[in-house]
DNA sequence: ACTATAGCGGAGGGGTGCCTCCGGTATCAA
DNA sequence: TTGATACCGGAGGCACCCCTCCGCTATAGT
């Protein structure tokens, strides 16, 4: 259908040029990553430097805001689902929307993210959703011509939901396999 | 079935006996309600003085911890969602279940408690929570029983399922129902 | 090896929140 | 009215976080 119109998500955060200072940056992105992942998008800058075994100043001269740092970590994972999309193009309709459903649930520091920032009208976000749309919504809507999944509902419900459900607390990954399948059953048509 | 044993959840905390200190009592009580519901359990305490109009040394008279001050304004609601249960009883299976979740979904205050707490080990929380399942169990027990509700999934499955759905960011109340029928429906039997 | 400099890290100022303490005030019973 | 006292409220000490600034250090090119 469309020509291959993969979204383009820039972040102008490059990777320092000195060994010393990739280390760094690169220590810095996995504590961050983990720290939005497991305390949201608040989690402080002080304790992701900390974990990142680096002062709190080169955190602020590689990602000058909070918002920068979140880029880093929230874009590379969009990215990726946004490629998971494409790879989902070749199976059955409902597998493809359930295995790019899958994708979006691995991705913890992302599903955070999505949650806690499904309403909030930054610059950055915005286009992150929609990049993040753009390659779902295919997948949605195959299922839906394929009389596969319920037509009255949307993708922004879809994905309202499945976040909702993936960053509630459970006791463990099975009960929230368990909960997530029986919400899409929901979602199946008939 | 049982002899209306109704969960009795007491909370040692009560009323002051003068009129200006009840007044700041109750004023306490509405701006916690609202600022727990809004900002979370972690809401600043300092801000719910300053919204009931009130010293800071008011509050910690009147609630010694967060805990205490949570617990009246939790505890309450989740008597009233265990009052919401027995009332409950006379409708088919079904509507009993949906009817209490409703009232579930209701609870402002509570929902995004429960929801931030589902995981806590507090004595507190347990003993809500033990009030709460002793409440709902018999009614989704009893859908099941009838065949409306299928059997592969638990309560606490459910309540999980519910609380992450509600405590979620939606664009309206609409959209909130829409979404919470679907994963409804992925419930029911058959 | 040497040096220019990219990069480091933490001290420190400002802000907010938690909680305690206690001099002052409003209430109520007599 | 008055006195005893229950109750008020905010100042202040501590902790944590945000962010900037700048003297020091490790790196990489020669």
């Amino acid at each position: 259908m469309s020509e291959q119109s993969r979204p383009v998500l820039h972040v102008d955060v490059r990777r320092p040029q000195r060994a010393d200072a990739r280390r760094n940056f690169d220590a810095l992105l996995a504590a961050a990553r983990e720290a939005f992942a497991t305390k949201g998008v608040e989690a402080s800058l002080e304790e992701i430097a900390r974990q990142a075994g680096v002062g709190i100043g080169t955190l602020y001269r590689n990602f000058p805001t909070r918002q920068d740092l979140l880029n880093a970590v929230y874009f590379g994972e969009i990215e990726e689902l946004c490629i998971a999309a494409e790879k989902a193009q070749d199976l059955p309709p409902w597998e493809a929307l359930n295995s790019w459903l899958q994708a979006f649930v691995g991705y913890a520091a992302t599903k955070r993210a999505i949650w806690e920032s499904l309403n909030r009208e930054t610059e950055s976000f915005k286009t992150a959703r929609a990049a993040m749309y753009a390659a779902g919504t295919p997948l949605f809507e195959r299922a839906q011509a394929a009389g596969e999944a319920r037509t009255d509902i949307s993708f922004d419900d879809l994905l309202r939901m499945v976040s909702g459900l993936t960053a509630a607390g459970f006791t463990d990954q099975a009960q929230r396999n368990r909960v997530l399948n029986i919400a899409l059953d929901g979602v199946r048509a008939r």
